[in-house]
DNA sequence: TGGAATGTTGGAAC
DNA sequence: CGTTCCAACATTCC
């Protein structure tokens, strides 16, 4: 569930909500009060990389879903819902396993927007200013983090790093113009690709590098260790995938 | 079947 | 005081 291009589709899947009025809100949550939802119309409903806004007049909701979360629109699960809203016209969206949040209500202030690699605001020229500041950073980690390619996670990173052949221990400022371009290019068109890839169920067939043990390009065993200041998992052929530093 | 994983946070430890 | 490390959360898959 939990990169950008599945909190799109979360996002596409509620539009109908907005403008509807919440008569029931429950759920397991300890960290908001769900009375408080009573009787406000849902105004907006946004995303910013893989956090879910619930806005209303009085206050924003944020959801996150970690590694687990999941959702159902008008359909129960198995499991106490973390957060469950009903709506007038009977409708209703649950939440589970996930972190429920009230953040303050000035979001445009809270985030940068061009920085949502699935959002029209996407300011490529402005990620290639921030990675250009930030020379010492790792590719694998520079993919990672939020600030520079919000909605990015571990399964994009692999894929973009693989896509444009460069080793994920390449620190950056080492790169050529070319290939931070190429990393802020891919970091956006992959998040689509994974988007239309979700949308036919055909994402894990579509992997070339993430969770994979020959590289397709060149049939040499991948190799496999958790990486960078955010230590996760990577995936990368030694012999396709160029280290610069 | 135990362990790891599409992720983040907060608090302890240094 | 800054940074780094680690547990916690909770579900699915192999």
């Amino acid at each position: 569930m939990p990169e950008g291009p599945s909190l799109y589709i979360l996002k596409e899947q509620t539009a109908r909500f907005v403008g509807q009025t919440i008569v029931r809100a429950e759920g397991n949550t300890w960290a908001i009060d769900t009375t408080r939802l009573l009787d406000q119309p849902v105004l907006a409903l946004r995303t910013w990389g893989k956090q879910f806004f619930i806005q209303m007049p009085t206050m924003v909701v944020r959801i996150h879903m970690l590694l687990f979360g999941t959702y159902r629109i008008n359909e129960e699960r198995d499991k106490p819902p973390r957060l469950s809203l009903h709506f007038a016209d009977g409708s209703f969206l649950n939440f589970y396993a996930c972190s429920v949040k009230e953040v303050d209500c000035e979001l445009d202030a809270l985030y940068d927007w061009e920085a949502d690699v699935m959002s029209d605001a996407w300011n490529p020229k402005k990620a290639r200013k921030k990675l250009r500041a930030a020379p010492d950073m790792l590719a694998c980690d520079a993919l990672l983090d939020q600030e520079i390619f919000s909605g990015v996670g571990n399964i994009i990173k692999n894929e973009v790093l693989f896509r444009i052949r460069l080793h994920p221990l390449s620190t950056v400022g080492a790169l050529p113009p070319a290939k931070l371009r190429a990393l802020v290019e891919q970091a956006r068109q992959y998040s689509f690709d994974f988007l239309a890839w979700k949308k036919e169920f055909t994402l894990k067939k579509h992997w070339l590098a993430h969770n994979q043990k020959t590289c397709p390009r060149c049939h040499i065993p991948f190799h496999k260790a958790n990486l960078g200041r955010s230590n996760r998992r990577t995936f990368w052929c030694e012999r396709c995938q160029k280290l610069y530093q």
